[in-house]
DNA sequence: ATATTTAATACCGACCGTCGGTATGTATAA
DNA sequence: TTATACATACCGACGGTCGGTATTAAATAT
């Protein structure tokens, strides 16, 4: 391949194939020829150029997935003219309306092939999503007096916590009943921390997702 | 080495090697050689005439895991004269009073390098231990009264997930006080769900683990 | 301004050591 | 004698390296 002016291109172009491959195959199931071989042309040389090891890609490729997923995380969490409450409202309801993650869980019947992504996640979660993003909107809701907690930065990792990794992937579920089963449960979770935020709404929302989903398999 | 007389001792050895190794490197980059290695005098051949890959040692190894952590809590609930809830106070209690994954947490320091362990655990937990041992301990709480659950079987999946996966790592935070905390937020959760099983005793407990693992960083 | 040199870098592809796995052989127990 | 517990030489594929080439931008000279 003819070297490129802005190689930004070229690292972008590594990222994009490895992604789908990764998503595809999972890593250890992706090799480096792979990834050639769907870019076409580009040479081993190139991608060690760039990338100082595979698992430097998978790295750069992680990265990608928890910006997106946290960008509307980031978007509500500085939305002005909300109280805390409404704002983990908005986390829940957007997530829903419209799921970010569906390309990945559709794109990925094997995700769970891959626990080198699932637990990319989860670590992310812990160390980034929740003391960054969730746990300022729970001190915004103490502050404002919409929300009552009074651990919130193990509060703002188990509601993360549980969302991404129970809630989320309840989608390949045997059952549409069971989703629905899940939602009750997680709702009860948090109305006992006194988080009365999901409603009526959302679980029809969630009935359509699960539908959709299901017929895929 | 010699061939042995009854072959399930060498498959033991096998077995415990590449669990030590596994724990210690990480599976991806433990190599056969070193399985072989660490044996001393055992070859090639022979891990192959007894196990069909290297995929194959870790399932049998991590069904060695999964059996031994699952150990008590098919023992109590089996356990004769106990209510569900007096059933289900005994785990939280047993399993802190003597944490069985100690081998596991304490020799792993890089556990979180293994992602396919953590992984393969969660796994376990949402397809055998939920509903195999902790459901039917909901079961018979609801039957004879002393549980109330409207889901018991989404309610067991959430109470061992946020127990195997947010609570059994906290020996790892930076801090006792953090570990108490979660302790709390544990409970909160679940009182939400109508379950006061934890008490003070069992937080001092916690409190002497969470500081003989924070001394050994 | 234009031409020339220089240094940096985007990219190539042959090559290396290591890995998981196999084929074949040998010794021993039943 | 036959099945099996083990040994060993070997294979292809893998991740990664390295010397080299082509292209570009910056520095310098004209």
């Amino acid at each position: 391949m003819a070297r490129n002016k802005n190689p930004e291109e070229t690292v972008n172009l590594i990222l994009e194939a490895s992604y789908h491959l990764f998503i595809e195959k999972g890593y250890e199931r992706t090799s480096i020829q792979d990834i050639i071989d769907r870019l076409g042309g580009l040479s081993k040389g190139a991608i060690y150029h760039h990338f100082r090891s595979k698992e430097d890609i998978l790295v750069a490729v992680i990265e990608r997935i928890t910006d997106m997923s946290n960008a509307l995380l980031l978007e509500i969490r500085d939305r002005p003219g909300l109280t805390g409450k409404e704002k983990l409202t908005s986390i829940f309801w957007e997530s829903i309306r419209r799921p970010i993650q569906d390309k990945i869980f559709t794109a990925a019947p094997n995700f769970f092939d891959s626990p080198g992504l699932l637990f990319a996640l989860l670590h992310d979660t812990v160390e980034n999503a929740a003391p960054n993003y969730l746990l300022p909107i729970l001190q915004q809701g103490i502050d404002d007096g919409s929300i009552e907690a009074e651990c919130p930065e193990q509060l703002a990792e188990l509601i993360l916590f549980v969302a991404n990794v129970w809630i989320n992937p309840m989608i390949f579920d045997d059952s549409v009943e069971d989703a629905v089963r899940k939602f009750r449960v997680f709702d009860k979770m948090m109305r006992g921390f006194g988080l009365d935020i999901l409603d009526e709404r959302m679980l029809e929302r969630l009935k359509e997702l699960a539908e959709i989903y299901n017929k895929r398999k």
